[in-house]
DNA sequence: ATCTTTTTTTGACAAAGGTTAGAAAAGGAA
DNA sequence: TTCCTTTTCTAACCTTTGTCAAAAAAAGAT
């Protein structure tokens, strides 16, 4: 997916706003298996995902959480450093060699300052990655893990292809133990 | 807690965007019970707590979840309605005799076209609500429902004595009963 | 205070999901 | 292909949490 429509599915900018932020851009490709981000970072750089996934995850004692999958056109950041120039909460992971667009936080920053049609641009992304997240949490509250599996496969069909079975689980809440007995009983 | 000082939590605004903001709010008081925002309709205002708390819940098949609180100097809004302009997911209710600060949604979409610190402002806010939310997603997965009570009595001591606990169960993500037995252990 | 209603707790049992460990299947490398 | 590694599935058993029902406690109303 090309920088420009990746873009304009968050908002649309007006040109000159847009080819200011396209042109604070460069491409960038990484090997599937590469940690983009790292937890206890703060990290500069906000990536675009042209080709390929990513997941990101959290450790805390033993145990590894995903809870976000990236796709082809999702913008992929460390939301306490972006947020809060704070180190973050997850590392983020290539699933895919991947073609990436980088853009460099501090940038972003600036221009939000100075141009009022990219700081509407940043509040929407913040406001459609919310709406989202907040859904998630519903979702996890109403729904026994079968349900929230068949939502998954409905959501991102493809993902399911491309994306081993223990971070599916991980991302659903439950074991891959667990998972895999959900397939099962669905067949 | 005065407008002014809920403003500026969420961001520092210079003294002129902040009084174009102030001038936009009027206040409302509304008794315990009141239901401030209903998930069936497209919601125009959005609120700010003076005094007094409140609960966003959804409703589904017959189970409602509470998935939010709010108190003094918490913004409260109907999330799908502010981003989308489509009805929400969300009713919400006020949970004592509140004082609010009342300001039309239309108008503060308006403002984010005119000004770019308050641009900015509603910007902030996203994202720091998108931060609390993946946060608690995370914690959701990570933590088990006991150690997800201890942190809820932790980041909000005095909700406990305030909300009644059906619905601090309902937005641990776990039945009452459950909840009055890990009460009953912790003691 | 007394009665009524709502909220919280407790007990018994059922269901969902976790853990461990090993088997089967799939994927890579030589 | 053959061997080796990784991923997925299955089985047995255990823990957590849910559901239903009833008792106890707390809160409101008269």
């Amino acid at each position: 997916m090309e920088i420009e429509q990746i873009l304009d599915q968050i908002y649309l900018l007006p040109e000159t706003s847009k080819l200011i932020l396209q042109n604070c851009v460069t491409e960038i490709n990484y090997p599937k298996g590469h940690i983009l981000l790292k937890a206890d970072k703060i990290e500069s750089n906000i990536y675009f995902i042209r080709k390929g996934i990513a997941r990101a995850y959290s450790n805390r004692d033993d145990n590894e959480v995903t809870f976000w999958f990236g796709k082809e056109g999702d913008t992929v950041l460390s939301m306490k450093s972006y947020v809060a120039h704070q180190k973050g909460y997850e590392d983020i992971e290539l699933l895919e060699a991947c073609e990436l667009y980088e853009l460099k936080s501090e940038k972003l920053q600036k221009l939000f300052e100075e141009d009022i049609h990219i700081a509407n641009w940043g509040r929407k992304f913040a406001e459609k990655e919310l709406v989202i997240t907040e859904e998630r949490l519903i979702s996890r509250q109403f729904r026994t893990a079968t349900e929230r599996y068949a939502e998954l496969l409905n959501d991102y069909p493809h993902l399911i292809q491309r994306v081993q079975l223990g971070h599916i689980a991980s991302y659903l809440g439950i074991s891959q133990v667990s998972l895999s007995r959900i397939r099962a009983d669905i067949k």
